[in-house]
DNA sequence: AGTTCTCTCA
């Protein structure tokens, strides 16, 4: 029969009298287990023959253990030899049920309330033959920390059990479990009170319980405080240390701490590499990573799945989707089984670059495996299916999720599913999942909103933007940058008798944003001085992640009111700001284009200013190199107007240009020197016949 | 009797 642990008071204890033979209610009461006879002895059990056969006894009754019928029928009383295996059997049987009565009288412990009458009640039970051991065990297996304090006083003063720092030490893991620093701390003085001195399990307990408490900077404090009290680190310490100072950020120590272990050519385990490929690895040095796998290697450390998760984890962060890709590989080629949490890994890193189809292929062998997900796997699948346009395969992930019944959409699914809808311009599927998500009891959070208006303004619906604006201003959220951006993106698309409802909107968004945008969409001349100055300014309020989307949108939106010069000027400051960085690039063999992750205006205007520098070179008798590039990059999002390729193929040729799109290389044009001559000259002479 | 092991974005 199993045992179920009670989580009641110590009265309940004495309900389940068939699990505890030796407790009963009068014992309770008398606060003296009546049944004397039942003793057992922790240390090494001495095999005379009550002992033996007081131990076959309860086995037979209590557990139904399924020895052979003629030994559970014969004489208890036998003797046995104590160096048969029908001894070290009954002897292993022994010690297990000592053990197993210790941990349920620990179990008993956490539920009695603090009531001390409660606490003796269930120690009594265990008799008046305690020794040091029954307490380790009883403490180990504890998870109270409110009564633990009072337990381990018990043994002092009734057995006087107490004078070992093991007691303290098993008792402090009990706050480290229940991350009680502060217990903790309250338990070392005590000790030090009553003349125990610490060992390095004890700073180690401590120190892994400040680390569980997200208290780095404390864990140094008692790594600190070793010497003082005679401690030399060792190994674990050391281990649990590296990973503290990672933690706090002081990622310097942390692997100086690893170049002593190493110096003093201690042991170290996968894990601990696991843990210094995590530092490197959230500080961002992600070659270090892969360094650190081949060094561990070389130790003669065989790598487990701990560091091949931590490994694919880094080049998720890393965005190195292939490394992640070649590291599983390794992984399993070497018979390595991996675990959710490699799969959990995997689905980060193709998630994070936008590998749709492997992250999708990972998500459904965890499917195959049984595997459960988080929501927040699910999360990270639904809003990579948004970036790569997945609208079905989401749909699919969404249904799965909720038919799951481990786990439930919050409010980053509801706009993961609104934003699918949104980019491939679903608009009815998209309000009726913010009805499915308002029914929920989840309040559309600025990237619901975010999503909305880009799904309005991509199907047109101007005044159903404005009017989610409206509901944005009335409500406590406060716009962001992006927010503003994708206002700006819907101005860019929108028909011109719309203008003015938008500007409108951006004017109360953003300032900044309407300095800039109101004389483009007004038509007003103003200085292109000032019209940089004011650009510049915006560009300087907003976050570095949005400034490209705004450099692009508002550069789209001078080419869609056909004022090239304000395109240019934007472009210029883009590129002295650094915003785009790389466009135009040279080697003395070929000279490039990079256009990718450019608006289809910006990449013209792009176009427009490395053509002039192309003719100014010619002009000035510049050697041209043997090969000219355009790279219009292809994108992997479904909904991005299917790259700038095409666009680009109908304008080259209007410009006469002599590029060509490359068969083997997606998305680039190439023109050879000798064409590239021959076109400039024309450009040249057909100028000057304008002139 | 001690350590490190599995979490999110536009």
């Amino acid at each position: 029969m199993a045992y179920r642990p009670c989580a009641s008071t110590a009265a309940s204890v004495s309900n389940e009298t068939h699990l505890f033979p030796f407790i009963s209610r009068p014992s309770l009461l008398q606060l003296r287990p009546p049944q004397r006879t039942l003793k057992f002895h922790s240390q090494k059990p001495l095999l005379s023959i009550t002992q033996v056969s007081l131990q076959e006894h309860t086995f037979t009754t209590n557990s139904g253990d399924a020895d052979s019928p003629d030994e559970k029928s014969s004489n208890p009383y036998v003797w046995v030899n104590p160096k048969s295996p029908r001894a070290s059997i009954l002897r292993k049987k022994s010690h297990d049920f000592r053990y197993a009565t210790l941990v349920k009288v620990a179990d008993s412990l956490d539920s009695c309330g603090s009531v001390e009458e409660d606490i003796m009640s269930v120690l009594d039970t265990l008799g008046d033959e305690i020794v040091e051991q029954d307490a380790v065990i009883v403490l180990n297996n504890m998870s109270n920390a409110e009564i633990a304090p009072l337990v381990l006083d018990y043994f002092q003063d009734r057995f006087g059990i107490s004078g070992r720092v093991v007691l303290y030490n098993v008792t402090l893991k009990i706050y480290r479990n229940c991350k009680d620093l502060n217990g903790a701390e309250n338990l070392f003085g005590r000790m030090l009170e009553r003349g125990i001195k610490p060992d390095n399990v004890t700073f180690s307990t401590i120190i892994s319980c400040a680390r569980h408490c997200n208290l780095p900077d404390k864990a140094v404090e008692w790594f600190e405080k070793m010497p003082s009290f005679g401690c030399e680190p060792d190994d674990v310490t050391y281990s649990v240390m590296i990973d503290a100072y990672g933690r706090a950020g002081n990622v310097d120590v942390a692997l100086s701490l690893y170049d002593r272990a190493r110096s003093e050519k201690w042991r170290l385990d996968a894990i601990t590499f696991s843990t210094l490929i995590r530092i490197y690895g959230t500080s961002g040095n992600f070659d270090g990573c892969l360094n650190l796998y081949e060094e561990m290697k070389a130790f003669g450390v065989r790598p487990n799945a701990t560091v091949y998760n931590t490994l694919l984890d880094a080049m998720g962060r890393a965005k190195r989707p292939w490394q992640a890709k070649s590291i599983y590989r390794e992984m399993v080629g070497k018979g390595v089984e991996p675990t959710w949490g490699t799969y959990a890994a995997l689905i980060r890193a193709y998630g994070k670059a936008r590998y749709g189809e492997d992250a999708l292929a990972v998500y459904r062998e965890m499917r195959e495996k049984q595997l459960e997900l988080t929501v927040v796997l699910y999360n990270i699948l639904l809003s990579t299916c948004a970036d790569v346009g997945f609208t079905d395969e989401a749909l699919e992930i969404f249904e799965d999720m909720k038919s799951s019944g481990t786990c439930t959409p919050d409010s980053w699914t509801f706009a993961s599913m609104i934003t699918i809808y949104s980019c491939s311009g679903q608009v009815k599927e998209a309000e009726a999942t913010l009805t499915e998500m308002l029914e929920a009891g989840f309040e559309p959070n600025i990237f619901v909103l975010t999503s909305l208006i880009q799904c309005y303004g991509k199907a047109g619906l101007i005044d159903d933007v404005v009017r989610t604006f409206d509901r944005l201003l009335e409500s406590k959220i406060t716009l962001d940058d992006r927010f503003c951006g994708c206002l700006l993106n819907v101005v860019t698309r929108a028909p011109k008798e719309e203008l003015g409802k938008l500007t409108s909107c951006i004017e109360k968004a953003n300032p900044n944003l309407s300095t800039v945008v109101k004389p483009l969409v007004n038509g007003v001349n103003i200085k292109g001085e000032i019209f940089k100055k004011d650009a510049s300014e915006l560009f300087n309020s907003i976050s570095n992640d949005v400034k490209k989307a705004y450099c692009n949108c508002l550069i789209d939106l001078c080419v869609n009111l056909n004022q090239l010069e304000r395109a240019c000027e934007l472009l210029d400051l883009g590129l002295t700001l650094e915003i785009y960085t790389d466009i135009m690039s040279r080697t003395p063999t070929q000279w490039s284009l990079n256009l990718k992750s450019l608006s289809p205006g910006t990449a013209l205007t792009a176009l427009h200013i490395w053509i002039n520098d192309l003719s100014k070179a010619f002009e000035n008798g510049e050697e041209l190199p043997s090969l000219l590039g355009i790279n219009t990059g292809h994108g992997k999002h479904k909904f991005s107007e299917k790259g700038l390729a095409g666009v680009f193929q109908s304008h080259l040729k209007e410009l006469n240009a002599p590029f060509h799109e490359a068969p083997d290389k997606a998305g680039w044009f190439f023109t050879t020197k000798i064409a590239a001559t021959t076109w400039l000259e024309s450009r040249r002479s057909h100028d000057v016949a304008a002139a």
